[in-house]
DNA sequence: CCGGTGACTAGTC
DNA sequence: GGACTAGCCACCG
């Protein structure tokens, strides 16, 4: 069976480097508002190497958390190529990356 | 801007 | 096996 849990991760894994998603989209996606669920799932992240999840962030922009340190994953995202300034990634709009379609 | 509330899962006891 | 707790959030006042 499917859990939750790998279900965050397959979408999370989908997401293409240089990208980034939001946990609500995650959501969204998943049909649900456990928002603070797939949060907490991706802290005990068994798959940290498997499943980037820091190219997961907040909706509006700011990075979040990280099991590795906010730190760790600003590094992570600037090696992307995204610019991040006071823990918020610069014009995060552009680099969104939908599951689902929105218009 | 801060605090409280909501929704949900996986772990731990 | 039931109950409790924590969590990388989102939304509203």
């Amino acid at each position: 069976m499917i859990g939750f849990a790998a279900q965050c991760y397959q979408l999370v894994s989908k997401i293409p480097k240089g990208k980034i998603s939001t946990y609500k989209e995650i959501g969204l996606t998943l049909n649900t508002k456990a928002y603070r669920s797939i949060g907490r799932i991706m802290a005990k992240n068994p798959h940290l190497i498997d499943v980037p999840c820091h190219r997961v962030v907040k909706t509006d922009g700011y990075i979040g958390g990280y099991a590795l340190g906010m730190m760790k994953k600003i590094e992570l995202l600037q090696d992307e190529g995204l610019i991040i300034k006071n823990n918020r990634i610069v014009n995060y709009k552009n680099y969104m990356f939908y599951f689902i379609a929105k218009h």
